[in-house]
DNA sequence: AGAACATTTCTTGTATACAAAACTCTTGAC
DNA sequence: GTCAAGAGTTTTGTATACAAGAAATGTTCT
């Protein structure tokens, strides 16, 4: 691999734990990896430290940095609170949305149903996630935006697990179009509470979840 | 100074930032504070990769780390934040908080009356904060709970600011104890109304908090 | 054979060296 | 007097060197 900038090695590596290449528990040798970037030791230690605060890595004293994907437990706390903030921001949003955000907001839906009928998932990914950044950031508190964009993007590589299983994409249309009535009327309660148990993991797709967390550990 | 482990390092920046020794906008030398702290600018360097991710200090390649600290609106964008965060766990205390933690809060609160008596503003401190973090601890999501914690703590040198004025440690109290109740009770809308408003930065609250900012600024 | 200890090898943590970019201060032109 | 260009200085970013701690290997003794 060519020579990368310090500044991507973080996120370089983001991208390789993200993607599977390196699993729970891996050591992430320093030498090794700074070969593989083309890079010294030194950028890689400090791209380290900032992997560690984030979460995705654990930085044991003279032992090494190694992978630290969420369990069960975790991710089942990560999703409720990505399912709260997501609420609040909904709670927020029906108070401040702006008229051009709701119909931003029925756009992304069409196009999502669109790509269900086109059976184009990519597209229905792009557009999903489009929809709930487009709630977050009409939250109108951009500190808030920003936390609840690094939860999502955390939790990406779960929710798209989530969204294989039959069924999933109509019900969670639906939802969406029932967000975008909720907020159009200002109705905070209902957005919030049909934000929440949209995002939330429970019933059904708790299972599904531990079923693909159980799969993946294969 | 004495010679400190790298690990420590950001800590103690993070200390000097909170203490108001640097102060927004100075730049961090690397050489000067590699001196100060007895080390070499390596492990100053890996300190820097921390606090950037955590938001204190800001990265501008080539040109070096600057502190960072929030303005007006990001400061009450933050509190906003806040004040969610409490009510989200504090709705979730009250469905799976235990009898015992109820009665710690309940002690938490006559400690800190007796501080107000007593005229001890550390002690009111302390036990002030025991009374939050047992909240964020009953919500049963450590993930949440952690969350709320870094943000209660990034907050906290205004938060000790607010608390100067005059007649706030009374009403804080009752709202406390109103809390209380209602997490007794199970009642998890008002736990989580109270709450909010109890965080939240709004009318003389928010005219004090400008105030102190102004003041801090000259 | 297995446990305890010594030795070797490997890895991390830190210091230092060097290259390249940014800043500063001087000089010179208009 | 102001602005621009350039030499010199400072500062960042990265590589490398070295020291100290951990792991691995081998050796000896029971």
């Amino acid at each position: 691999m060519e020579p990368r900038r310090a500044d991507n090695i973080a996120e370089a590596l983001e991208e390789l734990i993200f993607s599977g290449a390196l699993s729970d528990g891996d050591r992430l040798d320093e030498v090794r990896l700074a070969e593989h970037f083309g890079v010294s030791r030194t950028p890689l230690r400090e791209a380290f430290q900032r992997l560690a605060l984030s979460g995705l890595v654990e930085l044991i004293p003279r032992r090494g940095a190694f992978v630290r994907q969420p369990g069960p437990v975790e991710l089942i706390e990560m999703f409720e609170v990505m399912a709260e903030l997501e609420a609040v921001c909904g709670r927020l949003a029906a108070m401040r949305i702006s008229d051009a955000a709701v119909d931003a907001l029925r756009l992304a839906n069409l196009k999502c149903q669109a790509a269900i009928d086109a059976g184009d998932p990519d597209t229905y990914y792009a557009e999903n996630e489009s929809f709930h950044k487009t709630i977050y950031q009409q939250s109108g508190n951009s500190f808030l935006e920003q936390e609840a964009c690094k939860l999502h993007k955390r939790l990406q590589p779960f929710r798209r697990q989530q969204l294989r299983f039959r069924g999933r994409m109509v019900q969670s249309m639906s939802e969406h179009r029932a967000i975008v009535e909720a907020l159009d009327e200002g109705d905070a309660v209902t957005v919030s509470n049909t934000l929440r148990a949209h995002v939330a993991v429970q019933g059904e797709k708790f299972h599904n979840l531990m079923a693909s967390l159980k799969k993946a550990a294969e």
